[in-house]
RNA sequence: GGAUCUUUGGCAGAGUUGGUCGAAUGCACCGGUCUUGAAAACCGGCGAGGGUUACACCUCCCAGAGUUCGAAUCUCUGAGGGUCCA
């Protein structure tokens, strides 16, 4: 008899039970995110072929089970069996047929069902791309310059703070070095948005930078967007390109009791991304580097408390913003701007002077139950169990902060004045 | 790297002469009795996923493969953990 196959990764994707009971509904939902209705409809043929062929394999397994009950009763009472065995070696062939086309459909499923995104929330508006991002509101006032305001390149070479030339000789194009002043100033962020982070009731943890397939899978990044990833060679490790990776699947495949719900976190990791298909966009300067430094922000909550904690996580990040006297805006992403997992998403855009634009700096993400039936991360609710809610965010991207800094707080002369929030951290 | 042991339900922990084990027991949890209330005590319930109107039924005792009519229990491979040796 082979071994059945395990059925327990069914949920690793959207709803399936939902897509039976409520086709049209998701279906046009997803088609804002850009699912192709053949897509959804193929999805719900081949849903409905895995249940017939379940079905099938399960009446066969069935009599199976009865008959091995049966020869065990044969053996004790001394009957021959010889006729019962030729029964059940004809039913196992029929079985191991059964189980290959069930198996085989399941594969297919999946692996549909896995490369489609989450449903976006009525909220979000439709869109194509940042141009169709709705602004929430604005959070103090870009300052008047008395001189052209430099980009963050210039005052970063300008006071040594940040070495291009040099991060391209030890690795390649996309990594920078920081200096002195530039390098202490990265650390001073990370632990002032940890400490502030803390405060607001989110618990520090620290995780591996390299996660497997599974926790990636779990969270979303994969199987899609393999692309994006840095990749060990020989081995199913990956770099994480967020800490929101390893964080959130610190609960994968786990059910946690409703009281140690919501769980709060923030984290510090580097971050790495081969930024696949962003050739051409911003290559000057650290706003986007292969590695880079953040601040993460995760939460694991109950479905209820889902907008509360989410509310608390843009404040969170939106403050420290705010406590660094760096003018933001908060944005409401579009369908078109939306990730793979989020369900909606706002966005913290920056101020930068020298671009003379916002520029995103924080991405806060409600991935509703997405990552949790993908990540198997449930909770018990008195009797029964049930998806958690999980939430992400940065607060913030270090390096686009220290970017902010260096264009908001330039003088004419080149030089940079501190946030004072900053300055204990510097020993000033 | 070599040897050896180990991997069971939310947790802890029984269960290897293969069949009535989806799995004792304890804790936790849920419901009830008692109590002004709580605790304690007592009674009852209680693994997960699929399936069904509800049953039935199927799957899951780290993962994969195998032996067998039948595997948590036997064999092989891999992964995680412990101990000893290097």
């Amino acid at each position: 008899m082979p071994k059945t196959y395990s059925h327990n990764s069914r949920n690793k994707m959207i709803d399936l039970k939902l897509l039976q009971k409520d086709f049209d509904t998701l279906s046009t939902k997803l088609a804002r995110k850009g699912v192709d209705a053949s897509l959804m409809q193929n999805l719900q043929t081949k849903n409905e072929e895995l249940r017939a062929a379940k079905q099938v394999f399960e009446a066969l397994q069935a009599s199976q089970n009865a008959m091995s009950k049966e020869f065990g009763v044969y053996k004790r009472e001394g009957k021959d069996v010889s006729q019962l065995k030729a029964k059940v070696d004809a039913n196992k062939i029929e079985i191991t047929t059964a189980l290959d086309i069930q198996r085989e459909r399941q594969e297919e499923l999946e692996k549909m069902a896995m490369a489609i995104p989450n449903i976006p929330d009525d909220s979000v508006p439709d869109g194509a791309d940042e141009e169709d991002n709705i602004e929430i509101g604005k959070i103090l006032t870009p300052k008047e310059f008395s001189f052209t305001p430099k980009e963050h390149w210039e005052l970063a070479e300008e006071n040594g703070w940040i070495d291009f030339e040099r991060g391209v000789k030890l690795a390649t194009s996309r990594f920078s070095v920081s200096f002195g002043m530039g390098a202490r100033l990265e650390r001073a962020l990370i632990n002032f948005m940890l400490d502030f982070n803390r405060e607001r009731g989110f618990e520090e943890v620290s995780v591996p930078a390299l996660v497997n397939r599974a926790a990636l899978e779990g969270t979303g990044q994969l199987p899609k967007f393999e692309d994006d990833l840095y990749k060990m060679d020989g081995q199913e490790l990956f770099l994480i390109p967020t800490a929101e990776v390893p964080v959130t699947n610190l609960y994968q495949d786990e059910i946690l009791v409703s009281d140690e719900l919501p769980k709060k976190m923030t984290a510090y990791t580097s971050c790495f991304r081969k930024e696949a298909g962003a050739a051409g966009r911003d290559t000057r300067g650290m706003i986007r580097q292969h590695q880079f430094h953040k601040v993460e922000l995760v939460a694991i909550v109950k479905p209820e408390e889902n907008a509360k904690v989410f509310d608390e996580m843009v404040s969170c990040a939106s403050d420290i913003l705010t406590a660094l006297e760096l003018p933001h805006r908060l944005v409401n992403l579009c369908t078109g701007d939306l990730g793979f997992g989020a369900a909606h998403t706002t966005d913290i855009e920056v101020w930068l002077p020298g671009q003379n634009q916002y520029r995103e700096i924080s991405s806060i993400s409600n991935t509703r139950d997405f990552q949790a039936r993908r990540a198997k991360i449930r909770y018990k609710d008195g009797k029964k169990n049930s998806f958690v809610n999980t939430l992400n965010g940065s607060s913030l991207a270090v390096g686009r902060t220290l970017v902010a800094i260096m264009e908001n707080n330039q003088n004419e002369d080149g030089s940079i004045d501190i946030p004072d929030v900053l300055k204990p951290y510097l020993g000033m």
